[in-house]
DNA sequence: GTCTATAATTCGATAGAC
DNA sequence: GTCTATCGAATTATAGAC
């Protein structure tokens, strides 16, 4: 078949996003994902160079989150764990990088540079303290990617068979207070405080 | 060098469970987890059949959680919490579930039953709904697998920078309220209800 | 642009000497 | 119990015909 330089990388790229992101780095091969495209092995050399730089094309992800501090300060964590599930379940960018980066120090730096430069400016809005900003950050990814391993990842059958709704309604108030809440709303919850 | 059988049996065992820890299944190879032992590649085979055997060995574990219904009521989250970094910390057998679970179904199904059996039963003891029970413990689960994925695979620099004991306030409260939680309590903070 | 043929490695696994 | 030698299969990657 004959076909367009364009077209034949868009549908290798599409078949090894699949792949990449349902086997991991090492199962996914060039010779798997070029039968998935339909596509000679060879011609994925020849537009991708490597398999390495086939997996850099894959991956490569904008998160582009909307701005959490346009909505209601109480709604943060829900509108951030809303956020994340429909980018999560949009293309399957994310989900390679959670299983490679499980394996690959270079992936798992990427996920760190990421999660880092998203939410971190995020609980940057309700503290002034850069480390403290940095902590809640990190603690809102824990959640969050908790949830989409559970959810996407190892598909538990609770997590994965919750509506999103709610599950917002859970993950949302965790978010919230990671992010923005205050020891002195959890004492009055009867929740130990977490200030020395 | 001669050892006992036995001695060289434990030496392939350590050496591989810290290249499956490191590396994932594909990765660590028995030539390399061989060299690591300091003993022949021909051994490992002899010992264990084969590199899926070795592995299967590599990764059996008992979590073996303290019963969190011995602890007051108030505290189950933060207990939890704490057995769990505990027996994380303790050998590598739960990163190499974690790790490798991403890639491999098998690995996942064995994750899968291992929370579900540890966890559902401790949320069980709090509702007479046997599905709100699994649920809580799926919850519980995410917020569990994610501090552990951030700290300890993906290294996340705040949250693998935090003490135990500030981790476990910080995550003890979101447990104990997926787990013993009730709407009543969350409505009287200020957060939004998650049943309809 | 597409494909065949093949090079160059690397891996798991086996056979057999000592 | 230990090691050398090697097989057979699979992988990435390349060269070159059409």
């Amino acid at each position: 078949m004959r076909r367009s330089s364009a077209a034949s990388k868009s549908l290798i790229l599409a078949a090894a996003r699949e792949r990449f992101a349902a086997d991991g780095y090492e199962r996914a091969t060039v010779r798997a994902i070029a039968a998935d495209a339909g596509i000679d092995p060879s011609m994925v050399m020849r537009y991708f160079g490597s398999k390495e730089r086939l997996f850099a094309a894959a991956c490569e992800v904008d998160l582009a989150l909307p701005d959490p501090l346009t909505v209601p300060r109480g709604e943060v964590g829900s509108a951030l764990v809303e956020a994340f599930l429909s980018r999560w379940e949009g293309d399957e960018t994310l989900q390679i990088l959670l299983r490679t980066g499980c394996t690959h120090a270079s992936v798992a730096e990427r996920m760190r540079s990421i999660f880092v430069t998203q939410l971190v400016p995020v609980a940057a809005a309700f503290t002034g303290d850069a480390s403290e900003a940095e902590k809640r950050a990190g603690l809102a990814s824990s959640q969050i990617l908790g949830v989409a391993l559970c959810r996407f990842v190892l598909e538990f059958p609770p997590v994965k068979a919750m509506s999103r709704q709610e599950l917002v309604a859970w993950v949302g108030p965790t978010i919230q207070r990671y992010l923005v809440g205050d020891a002195a709303l959890d004492a009055r919850c009867g929740v130990r405080s977490w200030e020395a």
